[in-house]
DNA sequence: TCTTTTTATGTCAGCGCTGTCAATTTGATA
DNA sequence: TATCAAATTGACAGCGCTGACATAAAAAGA
């Protein structure tokens, strides 16, 4: 039933090695041989036996999503983007789920990695926020020689290590936020509100970063009232409206909360109060997940491109040496505006 | 560096073998020798190589999940739960996406699907909705003698055969919105409207037939200008609540929508409308999504316990004759109510 | 023409583990 | 105590493929 690359060897008159060379795309095959070989191979319908593959290149032909819970929707779009790559390469990807304990105590997530990573000893790892920006990952990582790529990273950890192994796919947060802010100020608003994510995720700070320094380059003024700490939650999104609408304070005229599922309370903490979305207040949130579409009005937000950051971070770490890929790669970010942002009536 | 099953056991004194059956807590093993090469294996760190492994035993230690965008959460659910089961069975999980033609030419995908499974022979797979009611990859799955698990199936397809390979997992969708259904009824609501979910998934059906045998039970009429096509989708909500709500008929006074999404349109078309949510209209939706909690009222909905449906599956594909699993596992619903539903006023 | 490279192909061991089956020990039975 | 079954352990041959190296053939110089 199943042909060996001994079957296609004899049948095609030359040794294994040989087709082994063909199937891996080795050069120094003559290119009859290299097409009898494959065309032999088609007839058998032979596929390379996997785990013997593995056992003796000592690789094995996966790769590893490491994730600790940045949304479902993100996560499924990096790993669309990866898995094509993979299959292009005839790889696989396999998924750890990995679980950053909140406060110190780092050593049993240590070996627990560790014992994962041997058991199962993956060719690369992709690492997405807040994993991007963990020491302890990366210094297990390291330490194990395994390839990584960190998508989305804040910090700029291990500036030094990365040059060896470490390669990273990332978004200018800053500069959306900056973006997205100068466009609000554009639209007439002088009196905007900021919500910030959640601390542990360095995105919070670039985000946060983005909209002061558009404030500061318009001459306006933010009291620090106005900056509202959440935690990318639709509930502390609520909160964070409710503090910032419903004051005894004049309210701001637009709110650039970091992440949709806040920008989401705050439309419903303004639906709530009576206040017109977007006629009494513009709202905006970031990337753009599909919940923006999913409330009325839809949601402006900032696109970060997912899909394409898996894509570029499986190329990145099955692409080395065949093309002269940069080990750091940034992909284009895009404001959608929707039914939630809109001129500031009173003040235009 | 790395040890071996030959290091552990020479220094335990015993042969590869006795090392090789300790770990795979295979029988007829001392207690007194199953302790010590333990023991000795953790002091040098030992890990078996997972492709030799895979090689030696033609096992290959993967289980894959398949999927053709169910929505992320749904997927990200069901990851959960299958790879905590495998965790503890020192296997893991790859992802196979699945994209079935929407009509007709099967070839493709039949090929498609037969290479992959070729080249990365997982040791059994995870069907999601809507893959589960497909008899062309069961077909192919039959055909290779993978094993597989088909997570809330709605089609009674290869009855046969199942008692073969096919293992199931599901929940009763049609008894839960037969109770759902019942639920509103009892708080008074005599209009009702239904939207039905995309017509390729076997569940449309199944919530649908829930649904009026519910009406029929209290024998209620529902005529079929209330029951609106749908497919899913957040617009196709809005579309469908266009319909229910707009139309110069008497509105219902409690909209049933076949998944969250499509009741967010609903709500978002009534809150449109002016229509207040609940005190005039009472909406619900089905799956219990985070999207229940991300808009205001809250969502009333009924709760699949996908993770667990997850966890049953890759459970009834590893422990197979080890515990007596029936193949068969039904998993229990939840009904949720929140905001989105109450009494209606105007009858009650 | 005869060497020196370069290119093309082959040989062979062995990756680390498990299946098969044989050998040995232990326990139970008569 | 002798006999047989059961439990325990070991020897050994590969699983299917690739890496390192050897060899043969072709191309390039001299």
């Amino acid at each position: 039933m199943k042909a060996t690359i001994n079957d296609v060897a004899k049948r095609a008159g030359v040794s294994m090695k040989t087709v082994s060379r063909v199937l891996n795309k080795e050069p120094n095959v003559a290119v009859t041989t290299r097409a009898r070989v494959l065309q032999i191979a088609q007839e058998l319908n032979y596929t390379p036996n996997f785990a013997a593959r593995g056992l003796a290149s000592s690789k094995s032909y996966l790769l590893a999503l490491m994730y600790d819970d940045p949304g479902p929707t993100y996560i499924m779009e990096i790993q669309s983007g990866a898995i094509d790559v993979c299959r292009e390469h005839g790889y696989h990807l396999v998924l750890e789920p990995v679980k950053v304990p909140k406060s110190g105590l780092a050593g049993p997530l240590i070996e627990d990695l560790e014992a994962r990573l041997k058991r199962l000893p993956v060719d690369g790892v992709i690492l997405t926020p807040p994993l991007s920006d963990s020491q302890i990952v990366l210094d297990v990582l390291t330490r194990l020689k395994i390839k990584y790529v960190r998508v989305g990273p804040s910090k700029n950890l291990q500036a030094i290590r990365d040059k060896e192994t470490g390669l990273t796919v990332f978004m200018d947060d800053r500069q959306a936020a900056f973006d997205m802010t100068e466009a609000l100020i554009k639209t007439g608003h002088k009196e905007l509100g900021f919500i910030q994510g959640h601390p542990d995720h360095g995105s919070s700070y670039l985000r946060l970063e983005g909209f002061q320094a558009a404030i500061n380059k318009y001459g306006l003024i933010v009291p620090t009232s106005r900056i509202v700490q959440g935690d990318y939650t639709f509930r502390s999104g609520i909160a964070a409206a409710n503090a910032l609408l419903s004051g005894s304070n004049t309210r701001p005229s637009a709110i650039f909360a970091s992440n949709d599922d806040m920008a989401a309370g705050v439309v419903s903490v303004a639906n709530r109060l009576g206040i017109n979305v977007p006629a009494e207040l513009s709202v905006c949130g970031f990337d753009d997940t599909p919940l923006t579409r999913k409330m009325s009005p839809q949601l402006s937000s900032v696109c970060q491109p997912i899909y394409e950051m898996g894509h570029m971070a499986a190329k990145l770490l099955l692409s080395r040496g065949d093309e002269n890929l940069p080990s750091v790669q940034a992909v284009d970010y895009k404001l959608i505006f929707r039914g939630s942002t809109g001129r500031y009536l009173k003040d235009v």
